[in-house]
DNA sequence: CAGGATCCCAGATGATACTG
DNA sequence: CAGTATCATCTGGGATCCTG
């Protein structure tokens, strides 16, 4: 035990802490919800079922590929579900689920909370920025 | 006019988007929020104040890197601040501040709900794989 | 003990082209 | 229209070394 220490703890740290996370399921739904596109989609499908589409053009900004790996994600999830409709033209529509719906509130909740404290961080990071600046002197 | 299409427009609406993003406050934060650092740091001082050398332990698994990056983003958007005590073998505090104690019961809420919700989740998932392992026939 | 500076890899994400 | 496959990229995050 002499060619490794601080590594290999580090390392064993790192492993311990991930069966941590593995073992705690709401961790891992955490990290769904925190995701950056989820959190837009599911406020585009809150007005209402969407056309694919239609998605892609109100989370405007986002490529094919990450809005169907976030589609398929919150599907999968339970959140959202898919509606095949074969005319000639494929048409799907996404829609909520009540587990979907459900979230919603969620996030305006924390939506919310950041547009009433938005000032108060605005001012701190002007201060902090300032302070930094200027050396703090 | 002709040269490009498709990919300047898509190039707008990506300015566009963030050009939203920068005017929409609540985004900005909920980037902070969403890290996933933050929430973990969110935690271990939700006990109450802490050294840097407890919450690399408490966060076990975070290196200092990341841990000094997420510390400074919080400080600098005023969620924790930060103590220096000049003893000879420096002491540095964290603690909430009154404005990241509010999130606490934020974040705790989203926890709640993922752990309500999680055995539905799990089942959607369960439910998904196979009809898509099966082909869905 | 705290933390700044660097180097580096890997996964996340974007752009394009192609298909049912 | 909806979605997939691929290629190029870009940033996050980890390991290391160094300083106050």
């Amino acid at each position: 035990m002499a060619t490794q220490t601080a590594a290999q703890r580090r390392e064993e740290a790192r492993l311990a802490y991930n069966a941590y996370l593995a073992g705690c399921p709401s961790r891992k739904l955490l990290d769904t919800l925190s995701d950056k596109w989820v959190s837009l989609v599911l406020a585009a499908l809150a007005d209402g079922p969407c056309r694919y589409s239609e998605l892609a053009r109100t989370v405007a900004g986002v490529s094919q590929k990450m809005l169907t790996q976030t589609l398929r994600t919150m599907e999968r999830d339970g959140l959202v579900s898919r509606t095949i409709t074969p005319s000639v033209p494929v048409r799907v529509d996404y829609r909520l689920t009540s587990l979907g719906e459900d979230l919603v509130p969620l996030m305006q909740a924390i939506k919310s909370w950041a547009e009433i404290h938005m000032d108060e961080v605005e001012a701190a990071r002007q201060a902090y920025d300032s302070s930094a600046a200027s050396g703090d002197a």
